[in-house]
DNA sequence: CGTAACGTTGAACTGTCTCAAGATCCGTGG
DNA sequence: CCACGGATCTTGAGACAGTTCAACGTTACG
């Protein structure tokens, strides 16, 4: 396994305005903040740049700050001590990340692909959130949400075979991508297949024959690397035994 | 399976000090409130009482409600369509439930044994909320805390054999239930094989071989059931893989 | 004391993993 | 632009952990 550097990430201070036009606010915490007190928000913000496969952090490390997903993927993930893998969650554009106990991060997180985040220092954060309890109100909606969307993901591993595994993580990727077209739908997948199995429970060679098995019941197409086509999302949906 | 009937549980008001000298509050989010406004919380709560094997609510229900444990144990889990079943947390007395998204309850919950809960109507929580922001701070901190035990069962669950599954359970358990003797310890288990199997995602049968396996390896001894004593809790731990 | 639910054990089966070999993709340098 | 080499993905064959099916033991309760 490559080690990724920590070192290739860029930072930056933002300009005055970088929150209010910001395009990711609508999908982010950020909206919990209104136009006219968004420069309290801009002012702890920086900006982050992580090259492809590169990590954020490691589960452990001091969680000094917390982050939110401008542009990219970020996955996140756990390790045992043998090297056993498991991916938690894939972030995308509007995510906030940087779950900590105890002052430590309790997952690693890595860029999938470059990425761009917004960074706060939690103190300075913890205190924003004290004088705008509106900003608190949203990270526990958030907090809420992804504890229904990890109980799912409990549902996945412990009860669902591979072709069902394989068909919710496809019908969720598209659900948050996202498009509603019912018919065909093109979706970037931009993780490895380690990293998919790492997600899904899975090796990466039961993950490919379930790739193979869904696109021989015509279900998905694999025209290029890093591209998926959907087919009767419906049908999906069915195989991936809600 | 039998279906358990939601009628076998009673309703009351509580007497005015109800929550001033509640033994659990310090474990439960109630202790965000202070005591000289304890009132405004008792005003809004309610005593539950369930019998062993009685539902509290059903995924998809309407979340009207939410919930601390106050004695007794409850079970939350979830259904495929064709009956698999997912067991996705076992709370003790302080845990807090009712995780609803779009006004549903997002899992089921039953009690394990008779338990008692203190309930509290929705709207009228929000409202405390909104005045007293401790609350919503302590409820974050305490979603937040869920979350990172979430991402610890996917790492069982997608990741570990099922002595490392078992072990791993027991540890939790003997971790949360408070006892920090190094030694023997006595742990009451009052949960079937089934639950336990729905929630390390194995079958009874497997879970049975492991307590079997568990107990050759004398790291553990079934005296009765619904007990479990655990020896060389640092032994169960290395089996368990953290 | 009888009976039904629960738990354990055994034996055969199967879905996924492991190990191994090709095929394909992609960046690099000639 | 093409040839090379490494990484990634796919496919195949055999192994194995956990499941399934079945029998037996144990516990709890009317």
């Amino acid at each position: 396994m490559i080690m990724p550097s920590r070192a290739a990430m860029s930072h930056s201070q933002p300009s005055a305005s970088t929150c209010l036009h910001c395009d990711t606010r609508a999908k982010a915490f950020c909206r919990a903040v209104a136009d006219e007190s968004i420069e309290a928000l801009a002012a702890i913000t920086t900006t982050v740049d992580l090259r492809e496969h590169t990590a954020l952090f490691y589960e452990g490390d001091d969680a000094r700050h917390a982050f939110t997903v401008k542009s990219g993927m970020i996955k996140l993930f756990k390790l045992l001590s043998d090297g056993r893998r498991q991916v938690t969650g894939f972030l995308l554009p509007g995510d906030f990340l940087g779950l900590a106990f105890g002052g430590h991060y309790v997952y690693s997180a890595e860029a999938v692909v470059a990425s761009r985040l917004c960074r706060f220092e939690r103190g300075r954060l913890d205190t924003l959130m004290s004088v705008r309890p509106a900003i608190e109100k949203e990270l526990l909606g958030r907090a809420t949400h992804e504890l229904a969307v990890a109980q799912d993901q409990m549902v996945l591993l412990g009860r669902k075979n591979a072709i069902e595994r394989l068909a919710s993580f496809l019908v969720a990727l598209a659900r948050r991508s996202g498009r509603g077209a019912p018919g065909e739908l093109r979706l970037p997948l931009p993780m490895g297949r380690a990293d998919i199995a790492d997600y899904l429970g899975l090796t990466v060679e039961t993950v490919s024959r379930s790739f193979t098995a869904l696109r021989k019941a015509g279900r998905i197409e694999l025209p290029s690397s890093g591209v998926v086509l959907l087919y009767r999302l419906d049908e999906l949906e069915a195989m991936a035994a809600a």
